[in-house]
DNA sequence: GAAGTTAAATAGGATTCCTATATATCTATC
DNA sequence: GATAGATATATAGGAATCCTATTTAACTTC
């Protein structure tokens, strides 16, 4: 592809167009906090991880790592993180979110901005096809190296793609060792572990149900 | 609402790391080029809409009218972008691309990222049904007053929604004379005209082909 | 152990991005 | 038509983001 395509540019356009709606939401989020939408970003990263490495955080939000290191001082400087040395890396420094960010983190996630509100307002079955186009296209970013890899379902070991014939839950997770459907799979689960047989997996979960109903559905 | 839905939640994460991907993108995309991201999507917004004025820069950014004033001043001291009187009201101030602006925006906009890569990477079906929900998402947006009116099809006075019988190309533009399909659909198109029966062309939309076919999917 | 690689910090600087306010101009009202 | 209010932009002031290039320290490899 020398030439993008008329209708991926156009996802472009659109992916921008939420994009600059989601900043937006964001900052009015944060009026009235300490803090602005990349800090908060943060924020919420060391809290989901349990502490981070700069480098991990600058690859998270997609800057550069000297980027990363000034808001990440900004965070410090409002006792809403702190810094430790590695023990297993002596050039790295490992970022935690204090207790007093922790429970600001706790407070912002719940809000609710315009963007989850048109989010919420699609019905459920648009819903779990956004999140399946969601976690292909970050599947493909990944692929390509320009993000880092993700704590996907359809890259963990324990994810077993239509293991069941349950519609409603078709997938079984290994760890949880429990069913589950579409609508609740992981973009970013504490329990992955990254599978060896990733292409393996993701082939028979684009595949789709492995039943007579697995044709297309844009055949008649 | 009171609270986000898990679901909803996910989508919204998903978004950020897709926002996040797009906007090293274009970091990456510009850099030999003599401006940054913010820059660049103001001088295509400016060719696109070939010209505009500073408040409408700002909405479409979704950043104050400051920065916006910003931004303009910094692409008017590189020779890309100028600014003019508006002459049916004193107060605004017209933003128009330079010749030179227009040329780079054009070689700009031919290059392609990792995050187009991701997406022309998605089989049509899928890209189509992604247009789909990003117009859907965008409209709501629209509806809850949280962006600025975008020139969308579906809220055109030329569009007609499943005028045709044909599976491959069911809506037509009255605009245009011309029947088209889903992959067609516009974001941002120059002949829009906001139609008055917007919520009505909406629901003829959105309930899909008129014919036995129209039943829900997820029905079996 | 030397050379190369990697993680983070530092230096330096342009720009983004905000809120608050000033200035002009338009619009609606008495 | 004068006046009050609303609107469009510019300005002021300042914190942070964000970059590239470089330095420093520590790991890794041969």
């Amino acid at each position: 592809m020398t030439q993008t395509d008329p209708l991926a540019r156009k996802l472009r356009d659109g992916l921008e167009r939420l994009g600059a709606a989601l900043r937006a939401d964001q900052w009015a989020a944060l009026a009235d906090a300490p803090l602005n939408p990349t800090q908060a970003q943060i924020l919420n990263f060391l809290v989901k991880r349990g502490g981070a490495r700069v480098g991990a955080v600058a690859a998270e939000l997609g800057v550069s790592q000297p980027t990363a290191t000034d808001s990440i001082a900004a965070l410090e400087r409002k006792g809403l993180a702190q810094r430790r040395a590695e023990t297993k890396d002596g050039r790295a420094t490992l970022i935690f979110a204090t207790a007093r960010g922790r429970a600001l983190n706790e407070t912002l996630q719940t809000r609710v901005g315009a963007t989850d509100r048109a989010l919420a307002a699609l019905d459920p079955a648009e819903q779990a096809q956004l999140l399946a186009l969601f976690i292909n296209l970050i599947r493909n970013l990944q692929l390509e190296g320009a993000i880092a890899p993700q704590r996907l379902c359809v890259t963990c070991r324990h994810f077993r793609p239509y293991a069941h014939d349950d519609a409603n839950a078709p997938h079984h997770c290994a760890f949880v060792d429990a069913a589950f459907g579409g609508a609740a799979l992981r973009l970013d689960c504490p329990d992955h572990e990254e599978a060896k047989e990733a292409e393996e997996i993701w082939l028979k979960f684009s595949r789709g149900a492995p039943t007579g109903d697995a044709a297309r559905e844009a055949v008649p």
